[in-house]
DNA sequence: AACAATACGGAACCGTGTTCCGTTTAGCAA
DNA sequence: TTGCTAAACGGAACACGGTTCCGTATTGTT
């Protein structure tokens, strides 16, 4: 670590600017707002933005990356403060969903088979799916739930659940996924 | 009924090769096909689809509308045909994921919020959406599942699992909505 | 055969992602 | 300070797909 090969100041100055132009545009306008607009609001040219980030997915984990960190680090700490894997589980699913519902089209972009977005997804499930594959063997091996439901397949569902939740009234993901976490058990 | 405006024998003939081509090209490249490609294979000017179908919307809905009639009708039969509501509620679900899981794309287009799918959105759930409530009821009637739930939310739901499912072999669709239906029992 | 209504084709337009290259600027060394 | 070079920048230009529009062609009728 720390062989970054010396970035000239303007470049680090234009990368937080565009950190925060995106983290902006991505709340009014979700994460497929527009480059041109988040270059603008971040006042650089849209060369920039692909100099510094060449995918779109490359520009979303850097601005999600704290919050995805966050959840991978909750998992272990739930499970050690929960007397039950299952119910501890379930609050991390509900963390998840909390992060995925808050963010416009995140969902969406998650799932896409586009390859634009083959590192996002990549990131997303390096991340998570371990720690949910603990807590599911944890809960499996408590005797709570039954076994044969891979991490991955569980992260990508909860994340399907979760699409078009932030603009649709009459659609309760949350109640899906609890439906869903409640299958689990025997 | 019966009170066509006698379309001329030319139209009549590009919708059926529209039709035909739609239904071709949704196969091979989902149902975000392109429009180009589309009036090419049925030998017409990119017009005539707009014409014909004035949104992407109506050209699916045409193309899959004897499907979807076929599983709505199912519903009832599969009610009458099965002593325990729950389990055919359970298989109607797997008729509609069947369904769903061999469109390329369509469930994406079935939950996206762009204005262009609005008239999608209202066909399948105008037409669905009564089935599932009426076996959701028979159910809860006959005491096999909790009440709460929104046919509607069930619908998106399960519609929202069996996104990406038809180009991603490590996602198990239909093990999830098994999990959220088997999540609905006492 | 002539005509009106209907339908057609595809060029043109628009919005968005992406690339490319001439210009500017930071950092360094004389 | 002043050059000089590598790094970085900006935005025009291109690619691509959806959508519109209008001059032209076809149909059906009189």
């Amino acid at each position: 670590m720390g062989n970054q090969p010396k970035k000239r100041a303007d470049a680090r100055r234009n990368e937080v600017s565009l950190l925060d132009a995106a983290a902006a545009a991505f709340v009014t306008s979700g994460v497929d707002a527009p480059v041109r607009d988040i270059a603008a609001k971040a006042g650089v040219g849209v060369g920039t933005i692909y100099r510094h980030f060449p995918t779109r997915a490359d520009l979303i984990v850097a601005v999600y990356r704290h919050q995805v960190e966050a959840c991978a680090e909750a998992g272990p700490i739930l499970l050690a403060g929960n007397s039950s894997p299952h119910k501890a589980l379930a609050e991390w699913i509900d963390l998840f969903v909390d992060f995925l519902v808050t963010k416009h089209g995140l969902a969406g972009a998650l799932q896409s088979d586009n390859a634009a977005f083959q590192t996002l997804h990549a990131y997303f499930l390096d991340r998570l799916v371990p720690v949910c594959g603990q807590l599911l063997d944890a809960a499996v091996a408590a005797g709570e739930i039954k076994a044969g439901l891979q991490p991955v397949t569980l992260m990508r569902g909860v994340g399907n659940l979760c699409i078009g939740a932030s603009n649709n009234p009459d659609y309760n993901a949350r109640q899906l996924v609890d439906l869903l976490i409640a299958g689990l058990r025997h």
